[in-house]
DNA sequence: TGTACATCAGTGAACGCGCGTTCACTGATGTAC
DNA sequence: TGTACATCAGTGAACGCGCGTTCACTGATGTAC
């Protein structure tokens, strides 16, 4: 039995490349993986071609994971801790105004789904049910997390008439505003991109300006 | 060269049933599709199998779907025209007050996801691009149409202050915040399922409510 | 009304292919002493 | 510092399987006369 006495070696688990067998296989897999979801959705590859995309046997993979759809979860797993990290960005950069910090989040929510579209569609897409992972499950926690947090700061700022609504029905509403946009006219699909007259990130800010000011937040 | 003077036959088409080598299996094939879709989504089974569950020889779906993509594409297209018939019904329902048809619109919307998931399922995350296709471009305006138009009713009653929103940008903000709840917490994916507080039938309400709100048509 | 023919939906055998998965192996790296 | 050993990531061969697709066929229905 040792104590962590351990001296400094070169980090494997990251920056680490092209050192041993293949180098680090694991994270290889994962960004083959999201270019072959990129290309052809969550659903349109094999777990052979992915070891095949890696240079590599296809034995391989099994060493790193269980089966096809655990790579997927992994990388709907990371997908949402990026995700969160960039909406925490979002409402910190302007967290004293509940209003600019709920629209700096929906940016920040395209913003995700553009840049990272291959990681959006196996965390909202995944093609098969990817619940029972306790990591995945906290990770997208954190993400909603922040949106309820924005909506609660919002309404505790909340001077309108009426009664004061409740905060995760606001923080649910802002989601799923934000997901409609995201999946109808971001993502892929392209059911109603065509008839878009403004860009979603405009029509995003749009709505939730109209949408907060029913709250007696924003002056339009 | 023969004149329309045909005698009359019955149907084949529609309603025939276990009459011929199989019955019509088209309608067969699309009814067991269906079943399967709802089981494991659309891109949870191959042609081979659709074919075994109607009972019936790998080679036969040939005669009615050039492959596995344009039975599914079908499907989606099919599934437009009900969606669009039951937002139709919606909206008449209660056209001459939009505030209201717009509700019943974002009812059957759900209603529509609820009752039909696998349809849903097969026009909004298909798996495969499923553009092509002049019919199922045509059905799924249809659909949209009948959300555009309620909008442009709201807006014609419009009464706010500011200026007047667009109808077409007021319209996406239904259509987008109406998917964004279904796809989050009426379909099979769980993201975020397990934090609702109410119904989604009730969050969508809501949310058109108070959206609406802004726009000088909703009083509450 | 009856007969001969055309049509066409479904058959089943056949094929090549790639996938998923296992297995004993190999060879580079890490570690004890 | 050197050596022997343990570990473990990746190999490649092997397997059975089901899929996609084609093909000549068959047999029920529709139609001409």
């Amino acid at each position: 039995m040792r104590f962590t006495s351990d001296p400094p070696r070169p980090p494997r688990s990251e920056g680490a490349r092209e050192s041993y067998h293949h180098g680090n296989l694991r994270e290889a897999l994962i960004t083959a993986a999201l270019a072959l979801i990129a290309e052809r959705g969550p659903a349109g590859f094999t777990f052979a071609e992915v070891a095949r995309a890696a240079g590599v046997s296809a034995a391989a993979p099994y060493r790193h994971f269980r089966d096809r759809n655990a790579l997927v979860a992994e990388i709907a797993r990371q997908g949402f801790e990026r995700f969160a990290t960039l909406l925490e960005d979002a409402w910190n950069t302007a967290k004293p105004d509940p209003v600019a910090a709920i629209e700096n989040c929906g940016r920040a929510y395209l913003a995700f789904a553009r840049r990272e579209p291959a990681a959006y569609a196996a965390m909202f897409e995944p093609g098969f049910p990817l619940e029972d992972d306790a990591n995945l499950l906290r990770a997208s926690d954190n993400a909603f997390n922040v949106v309820r947090r924005a909506a609660e700061a919002a309404c505790a700022d909340w001077r309108g008439k009426g009664s004061r609504p409740p905060p995760m029905m606001v923080a649910l509403h802002i989601w799923a505003l934000s997901h409609g946009i995201a999946a109808l006219f971001v993502g892929r699909t392209d059911a109603l991109r065509r008839k878009l007259p403004m860009a979603p990130e405009d029509l995003l800010e749009a709505g939730l300006l109209i949408y907060l000011q029913s709250l007696g937040l924003s002056a339009a």
